[in-house]
DNA sequence: GCCGATGGTAGAACAGGTTCTCGTTTCGGG
DNA sequence: CCCGAAACGAGAACCTGTTCTACCATCGGC
């Protein structure tokens, strides 16, 4: 193997055909989902060879997992500008949630490609779903600010593979958008609203611990 | 199209020709997981024709989604045999899905194959995905008996979700088995402990959890 | 100014899931 | 007994992701 480029892209030029190869499925995406983003097809579209695709993204799923991480990273900065609203925390991150549904919604084909990528065997998509999964924990992190830590952390962690479930489950057609909506409104209240009860009664909560009780890796 | 056997298998033979094919994706599954599972081998092992194949299963994924219903059924009768142990619905809960994960554990290939097919899009791993969520479902079921039918409801949905977003990162290689069994842990005491918790402080009125027995499906 | 390494391109080749062709078998009704 | 439809088998063909081959361009160091 000779030398992909490595951490930060080192030209412009490099920088340049990694933007033009995921604008490309992006595009494609939009159009016609998942099968329509096809290699020969990204490959003429952005202009760049099949072989050297493959010395960026490590298949298919990699390079629309990068995309899908690009789109998570812009959906939480509009987050961060435009705060949740909500009288409860429930409420606050079902608005989170809601939100990023409806971005989804708006590009149903495209968002639909992505999910399906992102839950593909592949060694390069697990570092953009860890990416994606950071994006989500810190959208919802400063919503149960009031939280114990601890609980907070299984709380979210447990959003996130609700809200993973539900998306994949919806891209592979098997449930509708709204239904998907209704899944995460139900995990977040479930989650979230007996703790803000005892909240008033009792100060701390127990929690499973997150740090290795059993085998670690 | 002609005529794919319809609904429940016609003659004695074709429910043969299904049970060879099941049984051949088990055998290759088992041995090289998901990649080993090759319709040409799986042909030739089952003495049935590619074409035939596709005549019983929509694709690759359904039949081994089909194997997996199989065995999510096999795992549900023998749970009902044996009920789960723990002094609290939140410990039986978790002592139900750490049973499920060892089953996985001693055939790791074979169960990552099967969850990975049940990720798929495809008309007809949706049947079967149905079919495995309804095994889990009434497992858990018996458990929580003693909470609102609707929080009940809730919660389940809410677990099964982690339990299929955990095997499915596992599967994918981006967790390993002892993580999928410390999610669920935390997502089943998480949603099911503060519950127990209020039923102590508002309903005193019961004051000992009797014992789940199993009603048999 | 030359040189080897790096990274690119075009396009063929390969792999495995899926579909197609075509001949054969099975089977129920006339 | 005969016929046509449905199901099957064998294998080629097709599609698309991935890899390989051969060749070209650029660039920092000598």
């Amino acid at each position: 193997m000779t030398t992909p480029p490595r951490g930060e892209d080192g030209s412009p030029e490099q920088a340049e055909r990694r933007r033009r190869l995921v604008e490309a499925a992006f595009r494609l995406g939009a159009e016609g989902g998942y099968e329509a983003v096809q290699m020969r097809s990204v490959s003429e579209s952005a202009n760049v060879a099949m072989a050297t695709i493959y010395r960026y993204f490590s298949s298919k799923d990699h390079l629309l997992a990068a995309a899908m991480t690009e789109w998570t990273d812009q959906l939480r900065s509009v987050v961060a500008k435009v705060p949740p609203r909500g009288d409860t925390a429930a409420d606050r991150m079902v608005d989170v949630l809601q939100r990023a549904t409806r971005a989804m919604e708006r590009q149903p084909k495209l968002a639909a490609a992505l999910v399906r990528a992102l839950s593909s065997p592949d060694a390069g998509v697990r570092d953009s779903g860890v990416a994606v999964s950071q994006h989500i924990a810190e959208m919802g992190d400063v919503i149960l600010v009031r939280l114990d830590p601890a609980v907070r952390a299984d709380i979210l962690a447990v959003l996130e593979h609700v809200w993973y479930s539900a998306l994949v489950t919806w891209a592979n057609g098997r449930r509708d958008i709204s239904s998907v909506r209704t899944e995460l409104e139900r995990a977040a209240r479930v989650l979230i609203e007996p703790r803000e009860a005892q909240e008033m009664e009792t100060t701390s909560t127990r929690s499973v611990a997150p740090t290795g009780d059993v085998n670690s890796t």
